[in-house]
DNA sequence: GCAATGATTTACT
DNA sequence: GTAAATCATTGCC
């Protein structure tokens, strides 16, 4: 069942990061469907220094974030790599979720064509770069509806318990001060499927 | 260990 | 308007 849009409409992005875990996330390009299951999540909001939305500064770039929850944010990073992140919370509340890393699912042999088979399987979709490239997604699916026919997120019905999330801090933002120690990274305890191996 | 690579942002001789 | 610094990473040396 694909989950709706009052899910993302919530007030606390840190609870929907780690309510994301084990969801499913797809995508249907060319009635080819790619997809897996969230394994790792990051939460990101405008009160602190490691969001692109900081201190409600809203640019061309993150416009999107301040759009409604339920809406797709991707940007390019590194000048290489598309990151997606889930749009969370209200209008003109910039609240987001990064999706860091999938189990894959569906479409493993598009995903590899895409991606390369890499030698170590467990790094296909082990990373937020690598994930969108699996997934075939890239900047023109900023500000997508998540639960439309191209790209959307599945309630499998089965409930995580808590003691199978990890919490830790986020990756890579060392120039958030310390907003970086917050422990606002979500990861599926034991999986095979984590990024930063 | 580190180069690649380009959109985005910020500052402005 | 232009220029320079920055960056929520990856894969290859």
């Amino acid at each position: 069942m694909k989950l709706a849009e009052s899910f993302y409409r919530r007030a606390n992005v840190v609870k929907i990061a780690r309510e994301l875990i084990g969801k499913g996330l797809f995508t249907k390009i060319d009635e080819v469907i790619t997809g897996g299951i969230i394994v790792e999540t990051e939460a990101y909001s405008w009160k602190e220094r490691g969001c692109h939305a900081y201190g409600a500064r809203k640019t061309q770039r993150n416009a999107v974030m301040f759009e409604k929850g339920g809406l797709s944010y991707v940007y390019l990073c590194y000048g290489v790599h598309h990151l997606f992140n889930i749009v969370t919370n209200e209008l003109d509340v910039a609240d987001a979720v990064l999706v860091r890393a999938i189990e894959p699912l569906r479409g493993v042999d598009y995903m590899k064509e895409r991606r390369g088979d890499p030698r170590n399987k467990f790094h296909l979709t082990s990373g937020p770069g690598k994930l969108t490239k699996a997934l075939g997604i890239d900047r023109k699916w900023n500000g997508k509806f998540l639960a439309g026919n191209e790209i959307w997120l599945e309630d499998f019905g089965a409930k995580i318990p808590t003691r199978k999330i990890d919490a830790s801090p986020r990756i890579g933002i060392d120039y958030a001060g310390e907003d970086a120690l917050l422990p606002w990274r979500f990861t599926l305890k034991g999986s095979p499927w984590l990024s930063k191996s």
